[in-house]
DNA sequence: CTCCTTATTGAAAACAATTTTCATTTAGTG
DNA sequence: CACTAAATGAAAATTGTTTTCAATAAGGAG
């Protein structure tokens, strides 16, 4: 299970393990979407009622650290997080129920280099995602 | 000029020329990078110092609405403002110094239709950004 | 199992960024 | 030139995030 993964990685990182964080790291570590900051805190209070909106912050904060979870730039805003991928991944996120899938793209990295030496840049990083809809949601649609 | 392109596309839209409208759409205008509402606040002010930090985000807004500026995701914030370019290209910025160059990424519309094809997807719009240090920057920098 | 230290917590205050409100100014039509 | 509605800037309001701090509780030591 995920949760109890990251739940260990905490630990070793010498953090303690509380209700509160349990309850947020559960439920961000099982969502197929990015979750804000208040989404986050919504859910997990069905878990943990006491739980605090600064604790949310707190822990997504070191799950991002670790690079556990990774923060989602979407037309709506670029405060939500999800589960990171193992390697290199990009982002295909539905627009209409935000579900992301993660997919590889090493096909890409001649190309970049091409435009980097047009450019006269020394390309170091990239940033891609991809948005449509996702099947169940275009069944549901029609 | 490019400003005086979208003060006459504002006007044509309606809307009034003002001097302070004037300060931020120079400023935007010829701006290499993008820029957020606090930097165009303070350049814009040396052109008209009465401007006000409000009309700064109500201008952006309309720039935005008319395609003439676009909104910038960065490491650093994602309320940065940059001129549009013309049809359909992708930004390669510069990490150091944050001048920002557009390229054309008409190839790789075919590896995401399969992207999407796999994953089931229809996929409709991408997002792709590539980050790196400039010429310039290397050589100064060395 | 109990004690003790210290990390962690949540409430409230502080802070930062953005938006709204509103009385005043001013662009541009007539 | 006069008039009207759009646009302005100051200040207040709102929203999202971070800091402060006293109380709580995790987990190692005994």
């Amino acid at each position: 299970m995920k949760s109890d993964i990251w739940l260990k990685e905490l630990r070793k990182q010498g953090y303690r393990l509380t209700e509160a964080r349990r309850a947020v790291v559960e439920t961000v570590a099982q969502s197929a979407r990015a979750l804000s900051p208040a989404d986050v805190y919504n859910l997990s209070k069905e878990r943990h009622p006491a739980l605090g909106l600064v604790t949310v912050y707190r822990t997504l904060e070191k799950l991002e650290e670790l690079h556990l979870v990774q923060r989602v730039h979407q037309e709506e805003g670029c405060n939500a997080y999800l589960p990171e991928a193992d390697g290199h991944q990009h982002l295909l996120i539905c627009t209409k129920c935000k579900k992301a899938v993660y997919f590889e793209g090493d096909d890409l990295s001649d190309f970049f280099g091409r435009v980097g030496k047009t450019h006269n840049f020394e390309v170091n990083e990239h940033w891609l995602q991809l948005f449509g809809i996702c099947k169940d949601c275009k069944e549901t649609y029609d």
